[in-house]
DNA sequence: ACCTATTGATAAAC
DNA sequence: TGTTTATCAATAGGT
């Protein structure tokens, strides 16, 4: 309503979308005041932001907070009377929302379609545009997220490998030690027996590191 | 907010006021309306007109109307939930409930001194003129029903009385009637007799007249 | 949170 | 109730 307008469409910018809320939170509050005042009658507001938290706003006679229940009172008492009388009405209640769920349906399978590449036919230029920005967001969105994801797999990967890493050190290590100990105890053995052949150095086995 | 800005008070005039209503009733369920869709989120909306009609506007992901049930219950069970958590607080909630509904006696007491003419000692001439045009406009209303009271009264007096007069009327034939009768039957005795009075003539009793 | 250009809501009159 | 119009109020976008 200010600096140019917005179309009624979900605000896709996070920040945006809340600093909205906060500010016509508080507008439709003092509206719902304002004509509870001026015209005398009941009005009961309730919001819930997309967090879970509640605001409310219940004119009443008094300042009590016991004007939203009686408000829900009366209203589940009206809706009542209402559904009590006439099963006509009511069974004609019932198939326009059956009504309105299938077009709405209908609607979501179309968007949906579009947003698959299908039945392109009948689409202006605009809004082929408007579906491509919205595949284009999309793709980001998910390309951001993947690498987020992916981002998190190569670091626990590296831990990973960092830790195996250490380990085979000190394996190799071990198996550097063992092998001397070994050639240590061959030679004694070679002077004991007075054999002919000399002691052979074996370097460590690689085996190990072929695991990763 | 147009043509001159307003106080937000009740309108007294009840044109005035019926037309304040539709229009800022449709702009209430607007605003909710762009709430709901532009920050994602859920609202209810509950209005009832001084004459017990019912309008309202519920947010939802789908048309349906199961909207509003939805929103209540989510209400109720989060004041329930508030309701539960610590019993302090909970005094607390009733003290301030106490606190809020003296102070508003205090004020309505107040101004019902003013109206009785007590207490105008620190008020000014615009307060004055206030309460004047007030008083005068109550007495107006008082004096209307007044007369529309008494002429509905006069009207039952004069139906009343007619039915009287019409009982009294043919209530007084009889009786002439009767005295005719009685006339007659004395002449006729007089005539056996042989007495020598004459007949005199009654003139009707007029004590039916006195109990009205 | 504050500012302000701009849109939106609406009081009054018909 | 609907339309018009002059004004006031709400608020989008920027800081």
């Amino acid at each position: 309503m200010a600096r140019g307008k917005i179309v009624i469409r979900r605000i896709e910018k996070m920040s945006s979308r809340q600093v909205t809320f906060s500010k016509r939170r508080r507008g439709l509050l003092k509206k719902a005041h304002e004509l509870a005042i001026l015209c005398d009658v009941q009005v009961g507001v309730i919001v819930f932001s997309s967090t879970g938290r509640l605001y409310e706003y219940a004119s009443s006679t008094t300042t009590t907070t016991m004007g939203m229940p009686s408000i829900i009172h009366k209203y589940q008492s009206a809706r009542e009377h209402q559904q009590l009388l006439n099963p006509v009405s009511q069974i004609m209640f019932w198939e326009g929302e059956v009504r309105k769920l299938q077009q709405e349906m209908q609607i979501l399978q179309d968007h949906q379609r579009k947003l698959m590449g299908e039945r392109l036919s009948n689409l202006g230029v605009n809004d082929l545009c408007l579906l491509e920005n919205q595949l284009e967001n999309s793709l980001r969105c998910i390309r951001e997220k993947k690498e987020q994801s992916f981002a998190n797999h190569t670091v626990q990967l590296n831990e990973k490998g960092y830790i195996f890493h250490q380990e085979n050190f000190q394996l190799s290590e071990e198996i550097k030690l063992m092998h001397a100990q070994n050639l240590e105890l061959k030679n004694k053995l070679y002077a004991l027996n007075g054999s002919t052949k000399g002691a052979t150095c074996y370097p460590p086995s690689q085996s190990i590191y072929e695991k990763y």
